[in-house]
DNA sequence: CACCAGGCAAGCC
DNA sequence: GGCTTGCATGGT
């Protein structure tokens, strides 16, 4: 992929392995919309994007130049080679029809705070209820970010959530995962959670480390492996992953693994692809 | 009305 | 360790 920074816009060529459309409605990431004309508005790290499709290149639109450097060469994992993990993982004969499905997913390099908030909302819920209160949460406790005539909100701090009582967040409806969420603010305020100590760690200490918080078992705490903390071996296994065990693999205790250091993007495009095939559109 | 949704904690064995 | 049940809410 060629990366073209030119002030605040940003050209991205050779793009057989970014779709924004994919990326973003994979359901690996809740903040994504659809702008009126046609492309994607995003935030993350409080700083606001653009991103639409021209022929086949793709174009950010940035509110300063910085804004590449500093967040969005990392979100997007520019400088990461998608082609050469596709085709080593297409060796697998039963993961080949789910790359050719999904190609362009990516997986996302999220904030680690908004990854943690992000699936614990996520658990036994459904993705449009999850983006829901989530965007109710942004609206509500994050900040206004002006742009370009369009109105963000950024994802709120530990600081903001730590200090808000369940009663206060009753109003973004997320029912008994609010005290979840007021949890792992304190967490993270008083210090028992470090992102950068979880760094540092290897994944199944962090792994560890995560599930200490209330409201955080294996899943979550592998989601927030995968797409807060850059750990692309991490393979999270829900609801649809065990039918995908089951339909493609023929064993509900199958282990994902077994496709090695990219397991968390060969679950992502089984994840995809098993929805799909069942029906769930974007 | 029942059942489900990118699960988890608590209680039991 | 494994199995069962309750959990808030909203959609079908």
């Amino acid at each position: 992929m060629n990366v073209i920074v030119n002030g605040t816009e940003v050209i991205i060529e050779n793009t057989e392995d970014f779709s924004p459309e994919l990326a973003f409605e994979c359901g690996q990431a809740f903040r994504w919309k659809k702008a009126s004309s046609g492309g994607y508005l995003g935030i993350a790290k409080g700083v606001p994007v653009k991103i639409h499709n021209r022929g086949e290149k793709i174009v950010l639109n940035l509110a300063s130049q910085e804004d590449y450097d500093n967040v969005w060469k990392e979100y997007f994992d520019l400088a990461c080679n998608y082609e050469n993990i596709r085709k080593t993982l297409s060796k697998s004969e039963k993961l080949a029809p789910a790359i050719e499905y999904g190609k362009g997913i990516r997986i996302l390099k999220q904030d680690f705070w908004e990854a943690l908030c992000s699936f614990i909302i996520s658990q036994c819920n459904n993705i449009p209820r999850i983006k829901g209160i989530i965007e109710k949460l942004c609206e509500n406790f994050g900040d206004v970010v002006e742009f370009e005539e369009e109105t963000f909100f950024s994802f709120p701090s530990p600081n903001i959530i730590a200090k808000l009582t369940e009663e206060d967040l009753s109003i973004i409806r997320a029912g008994y995962r609010a005290k979840y969420l007021i949890n792992a603010a304190k967490a993270v305020v008083n210090g028992e959670i470090d992102e950068n100590c979880l760094r540092q760690m290897d994944t199944e200490k962090a792994r560890k480390a995560l599930m200490q918080l209330q409201g955080v078992g294996r899943k979550v705490a592998d989601c927030v492996l995968l797409y807060g903390l850059g750990r692309m071996e991490v393979y999270p296994v829900d609801v649809w992953m065990k039918r995908v065990a089951q339909q493609f693999f023929d064993d509900s205790g199958f282990d994902g693994s077994v496709f090695g250091e990219y397991a968390g993007l060969a679950q992502q495009y089984l994840f995809h692809y098993i929805r799909g095939i069942n029906g769930k559109t974007l």
